[in-house]
DNA sequence: AAAAAGAATGTAACCGATTACACAGTTACA
DNA sequence: TGTAACTGTGTAATCGGTTACATTCTTTTT
């Protein structure tokens, strides 16, 4: 049960008790032994609750990752990523879904500080900014992962998004297009920004002039990209290509144009972003830019719990690249 | 900071700031104000960890979620729904993933009890029965949820199985296939034995004799489901019709079906299990069984706290049903 | 106006671990 | 043999809250 209890049966003091179940200092092989055997007899489990009162925070063995949308692949894929590297290193994780709303992610961050977390890792949504800061400068562990926050000096693992975005309508060009539309995700985030100048960059650098038109926003979901596609499709001169930049957004899209009849990548073309596990089944086969979802939880985790060993060392901002898969959806003309 | 420091500033006594802070008991108004404002100006957040060292288990403010595979989003969509009835009673969650591993699954108990959670809602694997059951026993607050744990008196929450079996099959006897396999998930598990069931009651409805070579494995995993179908169409007289027991099945089955050029559903009729964004996208769009996952979550959790505070009223089984979604790739023949 | 009842607050023990410091026992060395 | 250095273990304070019980201050009752 406690503590207390296995020293008295073991016949010694809490103290030894602790250092053995602790495996630290010095204690006799023979009393070390002795004190297992009762605690193993009284199948005890140590109370974490009552540890964490007097051990150092980064030695919680608790991380908290804040995602925003644990129904897309992706950020499970982030999470998985997170996870693996977690439990090797006997961590648990307390995972919260902002579902994209700064009131949640405030209330999850505070709850987290509440609960002692060794370090969080998060998807910031646009908010907080203000207290995110206030909570990185009492040298709290933070990671930031997918997306940034402006100008806030904090661990960050992220992909390069404009490379990304540059591919994907690379791609399209290359493949004869040059009026492409594009389905940005959540206005303000870092990576809708970034994933749009690389759009804009491969335009510019095929001397394609740049039409607003061309651009509409979907917020990351699948009914946006729907709504978005509509849009695009409705317009006096509609594009013959479109650069969907999720993977939500993309589903949304494939099923307006199948309602339309509108045939991929004839009618149609369409590069997506996210190599979710359903792209390779579409038919045609969907061409998108994959993220190394998976990695980047991977990165997350391992740079937090470096850092939770080196509070002041500076902040690290690691770069993943994507990388464009070509199948069949981007055409031909 | 601490409780104390706001009681020295309010000039008041520790029990009192915890009473404000808890709302519970009288404090007179002007008391409670003061103390309040002070707590307000030092930017207190309580120390939750602390806290849970005196509170009884149940008032802990957080749940523990355990289930086989982040990456389906099947399982997504049941910690979602957990998660927002999580948030709604200002509880935060400990989500683990155990890939199906007992051992990580042991693990994970033993952490979450550590942690001092409120209680556990989890998808379990087969391995731990005698664990669970000692859990059990100390009146620990569970919920099952998905599967469940045979001989185990616990509250469930799942879907009736044996009905979406049934329904999957008998949709492709109606379209006239005799010769239907079956890609079953993991042997041992609840929910693979009553979709199994219910497909071999639909057969014998219609009469038609089972045949013990039309079943094949898949583990509930996307390469499973590709192999499983490799099997079925390997065979001298392989099917025409396929029910595939889950969605990363299905996918596998997909993709290997465009891979061999087998036409869907002229050439192979296919019914899945579990409606993902994506099925709807197929072409042609996938018949499948729908689960309402999210619900499946919000049962489980509201369950759960209800549970917390009544230990011993007597165990509920909650069965959802699965809904059968009729699009094209079921065929007719 | 005294006694009783009730409301508001304070005192201090407690939850279950960790750990600084103290202390006893052993070994090493001059 | 006396002293130093070390090893192994115990004592008790501590982390930051909660809460039973005690105490003080108000209000009501007689």
């Amino acid at each position: 049960m406690s503590i207390k209890k296995i020293a008295k049966l073991a016949g010694v003091s809490t103290a030894t008790v602790s250092r053995v179940l602790n495996g630290s200092d010095k204690v006799k092989d023979q009393t070390a032994e002795k004190v297992l055997k009762v605690a193993d007899e009284l199948n005890y489990r140590m109370d974490h609750v009552a540890r964490r009162m007097k051990v150092k925070q980064s030695d919680s063995l608790v991380i908290g990752l804040i995602i925003t949308d644990i129904d897309n692949s992706f950020f499970a894929n982030v999470a998985k990523g997170v996870e693996d590297v977690a439990y090797k290193n006997k961590h648990v994780l307390m995972i919260c879904n902002t579902n994209e709303d700064p009131g949640k992610e405030k209330f999850f961050l505070n709850s987290m500080l509440s609960e002692k977390v060794s370090g969080i890792i998060m998807v910031p949504t646009s908010g907080n900014e203000t207290f995110l800061k206030s909570i990185n400068l009492e040298g709290f562990p933070m990671v930031m992962v997918d997306r940034k926050v402006k100008s806030m000096n904090v661990d960050t693992v992220s992909i390069n998004n404009e490379t990304g975005g540059f591919q994907a309508t690379e791609q399209l060009i290359k493949n004869g297009h040059r009026r492409i539309g594009i389905i940005c995700g959540i206005k303000g985030l870092t990576n809708t920004e970034e994933r749009f100048n690389g759009y804009k960059k491969a335009l510019e650098q095929a001397g394609i002039p740049f039409d607003e038109e061309l651009v509409v926003f979907g917020n990351y979901v699948e009914r946006g990209g729907r709504e978005a596609l509509k849009k695009l499709i409705a317009l006096d001169e509609p594009p013959t290509a479109i650069f969907s930049t999720n993977n939500l957004m993309t589903l949304g899209c494939l099923k307006e144009l199948y309602m339309q009849k509108i045939r991929i990548p004839d009618e149609m073309a369409l590069v997506g972003f996210d190599d979710s596990a359903w792209a390779e089944a579409m038919i045609p086969p969907l061409t998108t830019i994959k993220q190394p979802g998976y990695e980047l939880g991977v990165n997350a985790a391992e740079l937090l719990i470096k850092r939770l060993n080196n509070k002041n060392s500076s902040k690290l901002n690691i770069v993943l690249n994507p990388e464009l898969i070509v199948r069949e959806s981007c055409g031909n003309r």
